[in-house]
RNA sequence: GCCGUUUUAGCUCAGUGGUAGAGCACUUCCUUGGUAAGGAAGAGGUCAUGGGUUCAAAUCCCAUAAAUGGCUCCA
């Protein structure tokens, strides 16, 4: 007999060849029902394979992300089973489950393509295939017979991985016709998946490396429901309509221009606005942590990043040297503000007593990005930093840290980010050799940002071996209004730099010290912060962040003056908005208005004239009644106090 | 950087080896209208750029650029 333990803490007994089934329908028929995986000591495993061992037992359903994980890597099989039909000698790579779905990677075989045309009829027989109900069958085989099988069907990307198998671990799954060299685990049969959908088809190198040849990579997801692929249908379109490429421009937040260069933004007048509101934010926010803002320059001269290394790493594929009419001189777009940073650090001797010094700068700067990267807003060749470097000594890594999580947390809460986790970035203890500083620094850094992270309650994830080489990091991993994920502020910690530009401060024993480095940047950049935005929110900014706060509305051109004065008066209050003086009926007025999302319209005719009021129009929301605009005013300004947490107005 | 796709008016997009199209936006006029599109007229294009094939190219071919979906990358 065994013992398994459940979630909830309880153990119960079952027979030696017991599975994970036997273990759900002994809870309840509707779990066995579901079950579509079990995990067995942290090990995800199929659902009828014996246990053999007492265990702590979880019954994985779609409910759960390795339950979801499994499904998708089952149905990425049976498009394998799909495609092998139709496509007859089709070659075949990988085929993993991604967050949200699958891919195949496979080689059609010469002159041979598939496009998303072929997909309904791939789509189609994948249903047929899952409705026959196939079990998926686990084998273990030996090395010599898996090569013998995939030899006979004459399958080089199978062979290639099986070349990097140790025998004795491998398996083959069978559902139908069709087996697949795979660790699995797999979902029972294939009757569960009930909803299928291609969504992409794109080339990918085998294993990632392109010397090698190009696969075609099938993306797909599937549902146990119908009803649920609809859904993430419909998030994907409400994901096109907030693209913030898509609302930049119709917002006329930014634009591009071949002529100016690729990759290179022109911020317009609203989304200059918008942007300097955030920088605004932030400053005042970093004025009262101590912060004292700094400017240094665009370029900087090679001797500069050759200190800082950055040249020896980065420099042949940077922007190039700009040359000057003297011979030899050359200065570089800066990539990074860290090193003029550190030159302002050195300008004069420090003293303990002087640390921390925290050097913030609205910093921009310039990367070669490779042209296939570049993205929208995301991914820039010049972009701003709202960057900051700390000094400190090494016993005040913790609380600058926590005090820098403070200004983090303030940001994501003024800007409605409620969903988010901390990334904690730390050596990987195999291998410490491929870091700078000193063990002892490492592990009290390292030691600094866990304790500072668990006191502030963040959600953190640990990863080993994901520090820079330079120093270990914490990355704010926000979830948008879609669910998806974006990495958004980041932490870091620096042992290089100051060592690398001689930083030193005089201890109270009168000897000379290292100060530590700290980066940190609580958007990340600018562009890529207002672009997570954007789509976070849908265009419809936080009422503070708004380019147009409110437009006023005259019924008719006979009540300009006075729509004229009720703009003063907002101005004067400073509220942000516009006179729509255009000879249009007020309908038309509105709509527009609506259409670029601007949230309060104030609407004015001879019944506000005669009165001294306003009526006024909340974007998608409609009329909400008509008072005097001192009423409004006070309104306004109390909705944004409290958006802020009443701490910046 | 690599592979695929795309590029036509300010925007969104039709279109065909033989005179360049629509809707919206814009300009002017009419209209002075009360909570999501009033009417009319007009203006606007070297069909991304450079080559080639052809009697004829926006259309077919090649190159370049940019955008885009992936891959690789991200101090």
């Amino acid at each position: 007999m065994i013992d398994i333990t459940l979630p909830d803490g309880s153990v119960r007994q079952f027979v030696d060849g017991a599975t994970g089934f036997d273990v759900a329908s002994s809870i309840s028929e509707g779990l066995a029902r579901n079950a579509l995986g079990v995990r067995v000591n942290g090990e995800v495993r199929d659902l009828h394979r014996p246990i053999g061992q007492n265990a702590n037992l979880e019954i994985l359903t779609w409910n759960d992300q390795d339950g979801k994980a499994t499904f998708w890597h089952s149905s990425a099989h049976l498009l394998a089973e799909a495609l092998e039909a139709l496509y007859p000698g089709v070659k075949l790579g990988i085929g993993p489950s991604i967050e949200n779905g699958f891919y195949y990677d496979v080689d059609l075989g010469e002159g041979r393509t598939i496009s998303s045309e072929d997909f309904p009829e791939i789509e189609k027989k994948m249903l047929e295939l899952a409705k026959k109900k196939s079990q998926y069958e686990r084998k273990e085989v030996s090395k010599a017979d898996a090569i013998a099988y995939f030899t006979e069907k004459a399958d080089p990307y199978k062979l290639d991985l099986l070349e990097r198998l140790e025998d004795g671990s491998i398996t083959f799954y069978t559902q139908g016709d069709f087996t697949d060299l795979c660790r699995g685990p797999h979902i029972p049969d294939t009757s569960p998946i009930k909803a299928v959908k291609l969504l992409n088809v794109a080339g990918a190198y085998w294993r990632g490396d392109e010397k090698n040849k190009q696969l075609t990579r099938i993306y797909g997801i599937t549902f146990p429901k119908a009803k649920e692929l609809t859904e993430y249908l419909e998030r994907l379109e409400e994901a096109k309509r907030r693209d913030h490429r898509k609302l930049g421009k119709e917002l006329e937040l930014f634009t591009f221009s071949e002529k100016v260069g690729a990759g290179l933004p022109l911020w317009l007048p609203k989304g200059t606005l918008l942007r300097e509101r955030l920088e605004q934010f932030l400053r005042r926010a970093q004025v009262k942590a101590g912060y004292q803002p700094v400017v240094t320059p665009h370029i900087g001269a090679k001797e500069l990043y050759v200190t800082s290394g950055h040249y020896e790493k980065y420099g042949a594929d940077s922007f190039q040297p700009i040359k000057t009419p003297n011979p030899g001189e050359e200065f570089f777009l800066k990539p990074m503000n860290c090193p003029h940073h550190c030159e302002i650090y050195k300008s004069k001797p420090r003293s303990y007593r002087d640390l921390p010094v925290r050097l913030a700068e609205f910093g921009t700067v310039y990367r070669y990005e490779q042209s296939g990267e570049l993205h929208g807003l995301t991914r820039v060749r010049g972009f701003t930093q709202d960057d900051a470097h700390i000094f400190c000594r090494p016993d005040q890594v913790k609380e600058e840290f926590t005090k820098v999580i403070d200004i983090v947390l303030y940001v994501l809460k003024a800007l409605d980010f409620p969903d988010f986790t901390a990334q904690i970035s730390l050596r990987d203890p195999e291998n410490k050799t491929k870091y700078i500083g000193s063990d002892e620094n490492w592990a009290r850094a390292e030691t600094a940002i866990q304790e500072a992270a668990a006191e502030k309650g963040l959600n953190t994830v640990t990863e080993l071996g994901e520090a820079a080489f330079y120093g270990p990091k914490l990355d704010f991993m926000v979830r948008d209004a879609l669910g998806r994920k974006w990495q958004l502020g980041t932490i870091q910690v620096d042992y290089n730099l100051p060592e690398r530009f001689d930083l030193e401060y005089v201890a109270s024993d009168n000897s000379r010290q290292r100060p530590v480095m700290i980066h940190r940047a609580p958007f990340g950049s600018l562009e890529r912060f207002v672009a997570v935005l954007i789509e976070h929110c849908g265009g419809n900014f936080p009422l503070w962040l708004s380019p147009e706060q409110f437009a006023v509305l005259p019924i008719s051109e006979k009540y300009h003056d006075y729509a004229q004065q009720i703009h003063d008066t907002l101005v004067q209050a400073e509220l942000r908005g516009t006179v729509d003086h255009r000879d249009e009926k007020i309908g038309r007025k509105i709509r527009d208005a609506e259409v670029s999302k601007v949230p309060y319209m104030l609407i004015v005719g001879e019944k506000e004239q005669e009165n001294g009021i306003v009526s006024v129009r909340k974007h998608g929301e409609g009329d909400i009644g008509s008072m005097p605009i001192a009423d409004f005013i006070k309104s306004f300004q109390t909705q944004v106090a409290d958006m802020m947490d009443g701490k910046t107005a």
